[in-house]
This record gives C-alpha cells, sequence and structure tokens, in this order.
DNA sequence: ACTATAAGGTTGTATCATGCAACCAAATAT
DNA sequence: ATATTTGGTTGCATGATACAACCTTATAGT
C-alpha cells in the first residue's frame, strides 16, 4: 500500500510533480534559488527537519535539478542548481505571483522581481502569445501533440 | 507533533503551497481545466482514492479555488474554477513546459497550448520584461518590496 | 412498482511520510 | 586539549494516504 506514483501517467504535470511536488522541496529550491549553498543553511531559514531536508537534497541531486559538489575552501559539500533547475525558476515566480495577488501580505509586495541590467519590474507570469501578449487563460487551448496517450 | 504549517512563512512562495501544494491538488485542477466538472470524472480519471478527493475538492472549496454548485439536471454537484482558481493556469502551464523539456515523452511533446483565435503556440513560460522579452533566470533579481519580513 | 446500478460520498484500518530527539564523526574554533 | 559547529544517520511517535466496505439518493431497466 504505497503512494501511488505518477510516473507513469503520460503527462508533463505529473512527471514534474514527481520531481519537486513533495512537501518542502519548492522551498529548498528557493533558499538555493537566492543564494544560499549549504545544507545548514537551509535548515536554519526553513526550520526543516535533518532528515527530510537530506532526502529532499538527495532527490533532487538524483533527479538532476542540483549538483553537489565539494567546497573550495573547508571540506562541508555545496549544492548548485544545474540547468534543469534554474528552468525552474518559472515554476517558482508563478507560485510567487499567484500568492502575491491572492495571499497578499498587508504590506504590499513581499519581493519584487525586476531585470538585473535596468531594475524594471518584470511582468506578473502569464501565457503569452508568440508575439508578446498577455494571454488570460480562455484565451488559450491545449491541442493534442506527438507524445499524447489519452488520459481523462 | 502535526506537519508544518507554511502559513506563518510570510513568503508568497508558502503561502501558495498551503493552497496547492498538497499531494494530487494540481492534478485535479488541471483535469478541471480541462473540462472535467464532476467528482466521479475526476476520480476516474486520476485513479485517486474518494476520501482523498473529497478532501482535497473541500479545501479548494474553502480556499476560493473552486465553487460548488447544484447541477442545473440532475441532482449531482458540479466544480468550477474561481478567478483566484483561471489564475492557477500560469502555475499549471509552467509545470507542463518543464515536463515538456525535461520529462519528455519519446514521442514529443503530450499537449500543445496555442492562442484559441489563432491556433499559433503560445510561448514557453518563461519570465518576460515589461516590453515583452523573456528573460532567463540570471537576468532577473528579487528587491525587497514593502511586505518584506526576513526570512533567509 | 420493483430491482439494479451509478453517483457521491463517509468510515475504518493498514501503511507511508513527516517531525523530533538523540546520537555521531569530522572539521573548526578556543 | 577541549568545546563547538557542520552535516549528517537512526529510532520512534504521529499525521497523511490508499484501499475496501458501506451508505444514501437518484436514475435506469423491466
Amino acid at each position: 500500500m504505497k503512494h501511488k506514483s505518477f510516473s507513469d501517467m503520460n503527462c508533463s504535470l505529473a512527471q514534474t510533480l514527481e520531481v519537486v511536488g513533495e512537501r518542502w522541496t519548492l522551498l529548498i529550491l528557493r533558499d538555493i534559488f537566492f543564494g544560499a549553498r549549504r545544507f545548514g543553511q537551509i535548515e536554519r531559514s526553513l526550520g526543516i527537519s535533518k532528515n527530510i531536508l537530506t532526502d529532499r537534497l538527495n532527490h533532487l541531486v538524483d533527479e538532476g535539478i542540483l549538483e553537489r559538489r565539494p567546497s573550495t575552501e573547508g571540506a562541508h559539500q555545496e549544492y548548485y542548481l544545474t540547468e534543469a533547475g534554474r528552468d525552474l525558476y518559472s515554476v517558482m515566480i508563478a507560485f510567487m505571483h499567484w500568492g502575491d495577488k491572492h495571499r497578499p501580505s498587508p504590506d504590499g509586495d513581499r519581493l519584487i522581481y525586476v531585470e538585473r541590467e535596468t531594475g524594471r519590474p518584470i511582468r506578473k507570469m502569464s501565457p503569452v502569445s508568440e508575439d508578446g501578449r498577455s494571454l488570460a487563460s480562455r484565451e488559450i487551448r491545449a491541442k493534442l501533440g506527438p507524445g499524447y496517450r489519452n488520459w481523462i
């Protein structure tokens, strides 16, 4: 009676949830996106149990999201995002923007994402047309692609 | 010894995870985005246990993501996305696109998201500058906003 | 009218995941 | 030489999930 796996679900959402869908995982990645490198930094920042953090970091390394590297100074390990890990930035920002809008702090946005070069805020995450227009959910439909095998 | 809550974490990501971060939740929303309205449709589509589906649907209604409405024909209930629910489309597509890229089907993309009007594919989800350029994660930084109270 | 079946759950129980405390070895600081 | 920090591992108690059984109401079949 194990927990059901999503990995046989021929669905890109299900596949992604197998990688980053567990409790704590996206919060760990948040810390690493914001500069955390070491086990103890993440542990203190989140108040997560050591064994859970160990499990999650190992899983993320196994899945190719993080890379574990020995520090150049000192004997500890450091965790770095791989390219696949950096590609999760869109997912993280989409979560952040939803929370900013629908579960706001009474004092305003907690973080503002800006272009590094110009300092100008980025757009709220949203689907975007080829030519750069933001699209609402009802302006979009899903077409079956070559990798489709039924669900629903 | 309850599971730790994220809701005192003054972080938009943590707040959003309290709403849609549990196992199954995003898959349930996927089905509803794709047209499912009834308990049984979702149950059969996902192979989820009835009691878990009941819990998740109630939670999503409580959180203002779904609206439960009696059917006009027949006596069953139907579930509809609220505006806050529809705003989760960005989150779902971001997950989907990551899975398409990094956990692909051998046969190609499973679903292709297109503009309803023109049929042209939308862009891959990515942060976008004010003037519509897609941005990589290293082209972005987070500034502290008025609602910031420390973590990390 | 009577029976069968489907929809939409609720309830119990077994197992998995999480939280917490205790412990530990190696490196660093005093 | 001793104490502390770091980065874990292990064991156990509790919460979450999976599954089967059951239940009520509504619809379908005869």
